[in-house]
DNA sequence: ACAAGATTAAAACATGTGTTTAAATCGTCC
DNA sequence: GGACGATTTAAACACATGTTTTAATCTTGT
């Protein structure tokens, strides 16, 4: 099926042709995430991956079919680096909201958790034939157990209800992967003196004071929990 | 300052002039919010406005310049169609919070209500140079009324608890737009039989709806209300 | 009616894109 | 060592883009 014929039962630990897909692969999910998938230029990812221009043409058919290669590299990475925090796992749901909770917002908003995060946000802003793939690979599995932890949670309710609180707490966690960039320019704009007296200061918190505040804000939403009135210690 | 040197004191009530900037705008406000601003070509705009390829150049400058006009003329038509409700309208901090979500969510999601909303989520998705002035004359406002019926709803609490609440709030308004691709790819996956059993199939639900829930859904969230068990009728 | 200026129109320019082609290079096996 | 296939390289192609240019057309004031 593949089209490994060569270097298969080769000596030597990494092979040259892995070594460039490689690099092209790990080139891709920077650049795709950096500028989305019309703005990347194959030259542009290419030329920081070491290779000629023509390299992704011959190493994987074209533009489309490498951009659907970098979505599932990245997701199979993001997964097997951290699994996804189930249910079944914790005794009390709530905890495991928690845990659901700061196991999103990481992959959502810390660079070093790989660019899936990113990559997702771009696919939702303006999708492109991948979407579907990305959709069944990757949101549906997430959506799905935290789905189980919001019906535990909420056992009396119905299913609408309860998907109406599931998009409560995912659309908390989705703010702070799409505010990013107006958290870098209000902060640019606070340095210049270019904001109005008047404006709220929006700041950027670290994951787990976020996902603290999440965890109370949605249990009290779910109607688990009345919120602590604590917060300021 | 202007270049209206000519046809100033005509009688005639729609100058020519006027005409065609006119329809580039709104072909402009359209083309953006459909493809975004580098998708988006001067010459399918002008195409659609019925106007030559140079008329953009000819009339703003550049494509950068209209397309901060187009911005501009979105707010503002946005805001005078409808203004946004104030705190100081309503008795109770709660209905306000009522209305505003109920405003936010309908820019947002409702397309009748003109582009702004979708211009809004592109322009965080990928930032453009228009990102600060768009921020200024639009988010900062927004969100500077919503502040006041936060603080009003939760008056014992600090700056930062307000910040984050606020957040919360947003980010499950903001969720109904960016997540309008996954709902259409999702319809269509279901319609072609693609997924899988146990996935929780998320719908799309009216705008009335969603703002009573998000409201329920905060006000708990915020301290002020236990959630109503009720939602079946 | 005429002339001046604003507006349109068509064409060309420079540039960047994804992709293909053809030759050169490399690695491996007989 | 030499030959064969996989890989890399450089060049070219076809096309779309934003912008500029030049001439034509329209509008208005006298």
């Amino acid at each position: 099926m593949t089209k490994t014929t060569a270097l298969e039962g080769s000596t030597v630990e990494a092979p040259k042709e892995l070594q460039t897909k490689e690099r092209l692969l790990q080139a891709g999910m920077e650049i795709f995430a950096e500028r989305g998938f019309a703005d990347a230029s194959i030259r542009q990812i290419c030329s920081r991956a070491g290779a000629n221009a023509a390299a992704v043409n011959y190493h994987f058919g074209d533009k489309q079919r490498f951009y659907a290669e970098v979505l599932a590299t990245c997701h199979l990475r993001a997964w097997q680096r951290r699994p996804i925090p189930r249910l079944a796992d914790f005794d009390e749901p709530g905890d495991a909201l928690r845990a659901w909770l700061r196991w999103f917002l990481e992959m959502l908003t810390v660079d070093g958790a790989g660019p899936l995060g990113r990559l997702m946000a771009r696919e939702m802003a303006d999708p492109t034939t991948a979407l579907d793939q990305l959709i069944l690979r990757s949101m549906a599995p997430m959506m799905g157990t935290l789905y189980e932890i919001v019906a535990a949670l909420m056992p009396h309710r119905d299913g609408e209800a309860r998907n109406l609180c599931l998009q409560s707490v995912v659309g908390q966690c989705l703010f702070y992967r799409h505010a990013q960039p107006v958290f870098e320019s209000l902060e640019r704009l606070s340095q210049s003196g270019g904001l109005p007296p008047g404006a709220p200061l929006i700041l950027q918190v670290e994951v787990d004071r976020l996902a603290d505040h999440i965890t109370q804000f949605s249990l009290a939403g779910l109607g688990v929990t009345a919120p602590e009135d604590g917060g300021s210690p």
